[in-house]
DNA sequence: GCCTGGTCTCTACCC
DNA sequence: ACGGGTAGAGACCAGGCG
């Protein structure tokens, strides 16, 4: 029989007469699109009975539960493990995927079960648990070709035969060289209100497919009628025949408006593989288009903690994909107007092109991390994309405990309990020559590891053990055996040694190479999960939920940072700051070389200089400062320079100040230029933008229990028409009034200049900011906003500020 | 009824 | 829809005063 070697998209299954089908999404070495089919795969769950019960009876009785159409096909005893613990369970086999939830139900209610286990699994990721597959890696297997089923729009169709092994060969290669991207994107006609899909068209889409086209087609509807415009795009769709679907935000709106479209015209929206499928919900809030990845940028972009409002115009911007200078930006509410008035829909047409170029721009910035995260978390590439930090790294453990014999916990609803978290320092307040930031190196995971943590090694209230068989925390005096080494220990030890491995190879790699990149972006996914363990533990929604370990990890790290200082204040060196796992101490080279080797030789943790500030200003307030490094360029921490709900000008002009102290430690040029803002601002010499407020509407408004200005904003707004939703980012100015701050709120694009209230700008904004750093050099408030000279009292404060 | 200071609510940040 | 620690603005509210 012949053998394929062929690389993992996706899988899916299907219901056919009555049994479940594996639809394996590949690509086969050859380059050719293929379904692989596996009919012998069943759904399965683990029955844990309580101690002492009798297996063969609890048998019997779920046999009775069997239901007609999904019967039991067989009960089998088996010997698990249970966090950590030998256990003998049932494992029931049943028909079909869908009526597991109902057995979980009923069994769980007979006489004599403790727990019914993995009844929860989606059966295609439980197909690629129990088969080790992971998407986008290489695999070889016997196979045998099939005729294609009519509707499948792939090259070959072939049937599972032989279990499939992973094809060392490929491990270095880009998954995603050769497959086919698409990005898409879609205008809907409006009338300064948001679009309705019953009443609303689309009236533009674009697309552009990756290789094989040089420009974006832009196809039009004829009048307000869409009907033909998305018929053709399912054509068009059809024709490029993406593997990846690449879109800004389409999860959201894109696919869901699409969808309620077509059905208006009753026509389907069938771009998928399979016939007759339409793009569907999926987890985590994604959109399922099955044969084919549909990934979503938007989520990507919503780990860039740099960019705040987060449109595709600002993160295009950031990464250099399109400049906003070099485009067409429309603001949403003038589609309509552009699509209305013939001279101007070519710039429409134009718009659309750019945000078609800037998608496919941030899909090359994003797929590779997003590749990596797919073939490390074993989750597939759409849906790792739209899951939490959490879901990642629990699919791998998932994989995990499968390998390893071990029952996958259920998800329960648990209350919430807090614990103790790491320390911070005070800082110490001032302006600082030649400090050194020294950082432990992935300080949490190396602690699981160091103190085998984790809910399988703990000793739970009642245990007995021997305390030199032990480690103990301090403080709150949770113990874990040192042996065997548990469940996190072996995967983040895993983990660690082969993000080393992968450094290492990147070493011998030209750094501009694919190569390069392809095992950069693997470190980083490895280094995503690895991190993300401890603050895993401590999530009440865990499967592997365990406070008393993450409360017994701060409790490490807090011992760990508190020997740190201490052995850099017994050589004699000044700390400035720290916090959770970094240190701020006086850069003497010698001895702060000293202090590395003797933490890592007594503490048994790597410490690392991190970088090295030329200058470094404190406040009193913890977690912020304002850093000068060797190289010039400066560092904003925590101000509301580097915060999003500021109002520009606020930032920019507090960005500055730090900038012109730490540089020139010249307060007077920054009160120079604060000044000069302010005067500015009295001119009336502004721009609405560079004042608006940008907040996150958390809940519905009716929810807030005390008013805001952003949530007035955002009444305003659905008063207009405008849907809100919660999680969106609200621009407010605050204009002239009397009244409490929240009366005087107003979304930016309805606000007109003359109304804005530059007064509280200037008390508010502008001035607060800038004193957060000069206040320390003994400015005052009066001296920024005075028209006259500098007081004799502001030039006392100067000069006892500057001590 | 108005002012004042303490507390609560909310958001966004740091690591 | 991964954790705790923290800053800061403004709303909210009780208590004092006249």
């Amino acid at each position: 029989m012949p053998s394929l070697t062929f690389q993992v998209l996706d899988v899916s299954y299907e219901v056919r007469g009555g049994k479940p089908r594996i639809i394996l999404w590949a690509r086969t070495e050859d380059d050719r699109r293929a379904v692989i089919f596996y009919d012998d795969f069943r759904p399965y769950f683990y029955v844990l009975p309580n101690p002492g019960e009798d297996l063969g009876q609890l048998a019997s009785m779920i046999k009775r539960l069997s239901l007609p159409k999904s019967p039991v096909l067989s009960i089998e005893e088996v010997g698990k493990k249970y966090i950590g613990r030998p256990v003998k369970a049932l494992k029931v086999t049943t028909l079909v995927p869908a009526y597991v939830r109902e057995y979980r139900e009923e069994v769980s209610k007979l006489h004599g079960v403790d727990e019914v286990l993995e009844a929860d699994i989606p059966f295609a990721l439980r197909f690629m648990l129990d088969f080790n597959l992971y998407p986008l890696r290489w695999y070889k297997a016997t196979v045998e070709e099939e005729r294609v089923p009519p509707g499948y729009q792939v090259d070959k169709a072939y049937r599972l035969v032989s279990r499939p092994e992973e094809d060392p060969a490929f491990v270095n290669i880009d998954p995603l060289k050769g497959l086919r991207v698409m990005a898409f994107d879609i205008e809907v006609y409006n009338t300064l209100r948001s679009p309705d899909p019953r009443r609303d068209p689309v009236i533009m889409i674009g697309l552009w497919s990756y290789p094989g086209e040089d420009e974006p087609l832009i196809m039009e509807a004829e009048g307000k009628n869409d009907r033909r415009l998305i018929e053709r795009f399912v054509e068009e769709v059809k024709k490029r025949d993406p593997d990846i679907i690449v879109g800004y935000n389409q999860n959201r709106f894109d696919w869901p408006y699409l969808t309620a479209r077509a059905k208006i015209h009753g026509i389907k929206l069938a771009v998928a593989r399979r016939p007759g499928v339409e793009p569907s919900p999926g987890l985590y809030g994604h959109i399922s288009v099955s044969g084919r990845l549909n990934v979503d940028l938007f989520d990507f972009a919503e780990e860039i903690r740099e960019v705040k409002v987060k449109s595709l115009e600002e993160i295009a911007d950031y990464l250099g994909v399109m400049p906003k200078e070099k485009r067409v930006l429309l603001e949403w509410w003038q589609i309509g107007e552009y699509w209305d008035d013939p001279s101007k829909r070519p710039l429409l047409r134009k718009y659309l092109i750019d945000d078609i170029l800037s998608t496919m721009g941030l899909a090359w910035k994003f797929l590779p991390f997003g590749a990596q995260l797919s073939q490390v978390s074993g989750l597939p590439l759409d849906q790792v994309v739209a899951a939490s930090v959490g879901f990642r790294l629990e699919w791998r453990l998932m994989r995990e405990a499968v390998k390893l014999g071990e029952l996958i916990p259920n998800r329960v609803e648990r209350g919430e309990e807090s614990y103790t978290g790491a320390i911070v320092l005070k800082p110490k307040p001032g302006l600082h020559e030649n400090v050194a930031v020294l950082d432990f190196a992935s300080m949490y995971p190396n602690i699981m590891v160091k103190y085998n943590v984790g809910p399988d090694t703990i000793v739970r209230p009642g245990e007995p053990y021997k305390p030199e068989d032990v480690y103990e925390a301090p403080e709150v005096g949770h113990k874990f055996r040192k042996e065997p080494p548990g469940f996190f220990k072996k995967i983040l030890e895993r983990f660690l040694s082969w993000r080393r491995m992968i450094r290492k190879q990147m070493k011998n790699v030209d750094p501009d190479s694919p190569e390069y990149r392809l095992l950069d972006e693997r470190q980083k996914a490895i280094k995503l999960l690895a991190n993300a363990s401890y603050g895993y533990m401590g999530w009440p929604s865990a499967r592997w939920y365990c406070r008393e370990c993450a409360e017994a990890v701060t409790a490490w790290g807090r011992t760990i940072i508190r020997y740190a200082i201490q052995t850099a204040r017994r050589l004699g060196l000044e700390v400035y700051y720290g916090d959770t796992d970094s240190l701020f101490v006086q850069y003497d080279p010698g001895r702060v070389e000293e202090l590395i080797r003797r933490i890592e030789e007594e503490l048994g943790f790597e410490i690392k200089l991190e970088k090295v500030y030329r200058r470094v200003f404190f406040t009193e307030a913890k977690k912020r400062y304002a850093g000068l490094t060797s190289d010039g360029k400066i560092d904003l921490v925590g101000f509301e320079a580097v915060r999003g709900d500021w109002s520009e000008l606020a930032k920019e002009t507090q960005a500055r100040v730090a900038e012109v102290v730490l540089k020139t430690g010249s307060v007077e040029e920054a009160v120079k230029h604060v000044r000069e803002v302010i005067s500015r601002l009295k001119k009336g010499d502004f721009d609405v933008k560079e004042l608006t407020i940008w907040k996150t509407l958390t809940r519905p408004p009716s929810r807030y229990e005390a008013r805001q200005p952003h949530v007035t904003a955002a009444l305003i707004m659905m008063r207009h028409g405008i849907r809100v939703e919660p999680g969106m980012k609200i621009g407010y100015v605050i204009v002239k009034g009397s009244g409490p701050l929240y009366t005087r709120a107003k979304p930016y694009f309805l606000a007109k200049k003359e109304e804005i209230d530059v007064e509280y700008y200037i008390d508010k904004q502008v001035v607060p900011a800038a004193l957060r750093i000069l206040g320390y050099f003994g400015v005052t408030e009066k001296r920024l906003k005075g028209g006259g000279q500098a007081s004799l009292l502001d030039f006392l404060g100067k000069t006892r500020g500057g001590r």
